[in-house]
DNA sequence: CTAAGTGCAAAATGTTTGCATACTT
DNA sequence: AAGTATGCAAACATTTTGCACTTAG
């Protein structure tokens, strides 16, 4: 929670040219490495793990936990603050698992009532709306 | 997500209880196994687990995921149908870990919304909005 | 040269599973 | 009696850590 990078690596690049190039899919560490193994260029799953971690901090990518026997996910989000702000609430339907990724404008209206009514500030990417979707329901 | 009790066990009643003497407080799987333990009438931890499932899947207990770093957290939800409307959806603040209750009527918009959107539909007991809290944030 | 990053193997964590035994109905 | 629940220990999956080595600045 605290790795901000302070050098410049080629593992780094490397990992976040590949979050890029799979923009708006959720990426698990597990997919990382594995990832590169195929490609024959590895990547040390700590290093996957700290790099990953260490990116999150720097807001360069988002970190998702959809449920608990499921891996952590990762996603680009961009390096332009724009985008960060209206970024990605997730709804996952408890049946069959589909995620479906909200508009940060579909979300705008109830964030805005929590921080008025209580103060509070939603947090996208802990939040996790459950429920079922259409062909589960 | 498929255990739902056919017995009525001594265990399940034990476990049972004591989220409901606990209500409104989040407890995790290891949380119950130590304080059986510290009352002497022990449940095994698979036994835990096993129960835990199946509370939640017969809608009794609601199962929360903090994050991915910290165990997965259940909490009573209550018998009557009564209850349950009232409990509706709650905030919690990931660091203090404040919960606040909300009303039906402030999740209703978003609710529709992602009815006539997606055709999903939310579960309130099984979502829970993250972020921080007025004296956290 | 120094601080930071890397990789390995090992540990820590939380949860699940196989199987023999005990309990509910 | 038949089917379910239990407990143990072992298996699992994901993530973290210690340490020696390499690399960026």
């Amino acid at each position: 929670m605290n790795s901000r990078a302070k050098y410049k690596t080629k593992k780094r690049d490397m990992l976040l040219e590949y979050l890029v190039s799979v923009r708006g899919k959720h990426i698990t560490a597990g997919d990382v490495c594995e990832y590169f193994k195929a490609q024959g260029a590895e990547i040390g799953q700590s290093t996957v793990y700290r790099q990953l971690e260490s990116l999150v901090d720097d807001g360069l990518i988002g970190k998702y936990l959809i449920d608990g026997n499921t891996p952590a996910c990762f996603e680009f989000i961009g390096r332009d603050v724009q985008h960060k702000k209206d970024s990605c609430y997730h709804c996952k339907c408890e049946k069959c698992g589909k995620l479906i990724h909200l508009g940060g404008d579909e979300m705008k209206p109830l964030q805005e009532q929590l921080l008025n009514r209580y103060g509070f500030v939603l947090d996208p990417n802990r939040t996790v709306l459950y429920g079922l979707c259409e062909n589960c329901k």
